[in-house]
DNA sequence: TGAGTAAAATGTGTCGACACTTTTAAAAAG
DNA sequence: CTTTTTAAAAGTGTCGACACATTTTACTCA
């Protein structure tokens, strides 16, 4: 008897046109390539993706619940256009959302899953030395530092929020209004405060850190977008 | 010239068969109406309620946005199954969002927003002296005030979030596991020292408060279902 | 020439039909 | 009678078509 799947009950991963075209346009409208407050045409879009309307009109319909597109009867989708003040609203439901989650995780994440993300932070400590803190940390690091604290609270919904809804959103602001940190240095210890927290399972400065954190990231980019 | 709409623009608020649809299927939901955990036959309930399956879908695709309902490729959907975990969850992530809220109304609110919020709560007040507690506060009482903080917010996100997709699932809790709160008198007090610190524009303690006030409220649920 | 109107073109909302998948029921094998 | 195989039924994914709404273009009249 062969290895077959893992012992999990393998419902069969079929995924549908729609699920395809939902991700195509969803990196599209994150990386600019659909720019940002421009009209989705039905007809259009459908013909250069080879696919029925009704199936593209569900794909919106998905991009629509995670605030890329906005939709009024009869006029057609358009996507979100990015303002600072809206820059502005995340960063607040950021702080809430993931100072609860830090908290959660400095309750629920495994010693395994710490030990694992404390190697991801040397790693993260290594590359900037190398460069001198340059653009990458800040870019994919920071971001899947986040997310890893975010599922480690093991609440669903709390992820669910977080890396469906809010994450992609947050990955266009950063795509195209070119929020490149140098701060990555000082991100980088703020990093390792807050895993200490959690490592010490100290709910409570954990969502402090946390906080405090995404405070000054958010200053950071307050500063960043005056000076332009 | 004769009175017309107020001043704003008035797009044409054009309300169509899958906007109807999707209204007449959450409230179903949310009271229990269609039953929790149940299965949804696409062709069966288009039938029941006279409109093509197209629509239908979109309609259930937007009751998944909201988590009322999970859908698997070619297995349909179902409604959500209710469970004490998940209700833990959505109380976890109150506590973060309302709290955040309550933060941004002590800063936001405008004076006539506390002022009828105030005299909102006056009357919740005498209708707890007319029935000695009962039941009317917490349904629907509790739910208002809680509205009109969020709202007083002023931040789109938090809104969508709290008003739009928890606030339906957290209904149907209330609807389903009979969640008449036996501390409406404790509640409606702390709902006070709440607004004292907005009126007092004092955004820390109102955060507190409001986690606090959330807190107990959760805590009072657990109690409750611990019993049953 | 320009404001207003009519008509064409485009676009969205809704529907019914068909292909392929999953579930159920019936038949066959042990 | 239980288990496996096969066939029917029901259900979901995808499509193309039509009705109505909106936008654009062409035309009329001042």
């Amino acid at each position: 008897m062969q290895n077959r799947q893992p012992t999990e009950k393998s419902d069969p991963v079929t995924i549908t046109l729609t699920d395809r075209l939902f991700d195509t346009l969803q990196r599209a409208i994150v990386e600019g390539e659909i720019q940002s407050g421009s009209k989705i045409s039905e007809p259009e879009l459908a013909r250069q993706h080879g696919v029925s309307r009704g199936s593209l009109r569900e794909a919106i319909g998905r991009l629509e619940a995670r605030k890329l597109v906005e939709r009024k009867p009869n006029l057609g989708a358009r996507v979100v256009t990015l303002s600072y003040e809206q820059l502005i609203e995340i960063y607040q439901v950021r702080e809430a959302l993931e100072g609860m989650a830090a908290r959660l995780a400095a309750q629920n994440m495994s010693d395994r899953e710490i030990a694992e993300l404390q190697s991801l932070l040397d790693e993260h400590g290594r590359q900037i030395e190398e460069v001198h803190g340059e653009a990458y940390f800040q870019k994919q690091g920071d971001l899947d530092y986040h997310y890893r604290i975010v599922q480690g609270s093991k609440n669903r919904h709390l992820i669910g929020l977080l890396c469906n809804d809010l994450y992609h959103l947050l990955r266009m602001y950063r795509f195209q209004f070119g929020m490149r940190s140098k701060r990555s240095r000082q991100a980088y210890d703020e990093h390792h405060y807050l895993l200490n927290a959690i490592a010490a399972r100290d709910p409570e400065m954990a969502e402090l850190l946390m906080r405090q954190h995404i405070r000054s990231s958010r200053r950071n980019v307050e500063k960043m977008l005056l000076e332009n």
